[in-house]
DNA sequence: CAGAATACGGAACTATGATTCCGTTTGTCA
DNA sequence: TGACAAACGGAATCATAGTTCCGTATTCTG
């Protein structure tokens, strides 16, 4: 209870550091790989460590993907508040945050199994990161709105809810799926008439 | 090798076709509860037989789900060609239909997985509805751009994709995630400018 | 460089859930 | 009604994959 309230004490050991990197990275390639089904045995295997090691940086197979999507959706984050910071007209600001947003979503399996809803637990540990992003979004909705190129009636959840569609797209290995057209069709369909 | 090419012999017990009914029931209700992960002794209990019942009619889990997709393929195959048999302008018909199939998809969980991809395995046992559904959709298409009301550049491939989007909101329990709406949008975008 | 503290490896343990097996029961037909 | 085939029930089996444990190795500090 008393002691210093955030962790302190030693720093962590070098290789603790770069192990814990190298699981992540694992992580993220054997989920695009393997997608919800991948093993803790294979992460390890591919990190170059042993299973335990895995448990003793990311506790549970549930905590392991939490972070990798925490992970992206601070990436998402950080690009929709760059994008609110360039100047432009605003529906093509919102589109081209969106484009961006999924660009990064494509490329890791674990976020888009984790919009499919997919164990809701692994959400938890992306809470702060979401609300955010969705703060975010409200506002490039309010500028595009105020600027009578997005419908009037678009609201801010509307958008998670057609990016998990979209993400369901990616993952999809049909040919003739292709998340970029899905996108675009959502985007046209939230652009003012 | 030789022998009646198509089964025959004796017409199966009262009891066992009363059974395989039930224990489809059964896995449509416990698939709409527990989602992918239902167990197969929770289908069993649910329609009041033992798992080795449930074994004799369905060899392996995936096809059990199978066969729930494949009745529910059916079930919009009927719909959508009802709906090209009604007279009406083409792109309102076309968007009635998709409502309807929509609706039928809400209705039923084990499809919804299926498009999300769960188990690909699974679309086998679907095959020939699926080929004919994609078809019919083709014609409905076809009807609404000579019509012009629909995009010109809309092709068969892209409503299922869209409609997958879909099924991800339904598999969703966020209060404000609503598949009716998603549906809406993607219908407008679809529509001719 | 020694000793303590921190991490590591991976075999072993467990839980879960699909599938099998076989003795018993039920439906059908003569 | 009796006999036989078709079905059934559900305990037991098997496989898989997450998680734990503890002896060993590595890093850090003085």
């Amino acid at each position: 209870m008393s002691s210093s309230s955030i962790e302190s004490e030693r720093p962590q050991r070098a290789d603790a550091k770069r192990n814990r990197e190298r699981i992540l990275e694992s992580a993220r390639d054997a989920f695009a790989v393997h997608g919800p089904d991948t093993q803790m045995d294979e992460v390890a295997r591919l990190a170059g460590v042993g299973v335990g090691t895995v448990y003793r940086h990311f506790p549970t197979k549930e905590s392991l993907l939490g972070e990798l999507v925490r992970q992206q959706m601070e990436r998402m984050v950080d690009n929709t508040r760059a994008g609110l910071a360039r100047d432009g007209e605003p529906f093509a600001v919102f589109a081209d945050v969106l484009r961006e947003n999924a660009g990064i979503a494509s490329g890791n399996a674990a976020i888009q199994y984790a919009m499919l809803g997919a164990g809701e637990g692994v959400w938890e540990y992306a809470g702060v990161a979401q609300a955010e992003l969705i703060g975010l979004t409200e506002e490039m909705i309010t500028r595009a709105q105020r600027a009578a190129t997005m419908r009037a009636d678009v609201t801010a959840m509307d958008i998670p809810m057609l990016m998990c569609g979209v993400c369901a797209t990616m993952t999809h290995t049909k040919p003739h799926f292709d998340w970029r057209r899905h996108l675009e069709l959502i985007i046209d369909a939230l652009r003012a008439p």
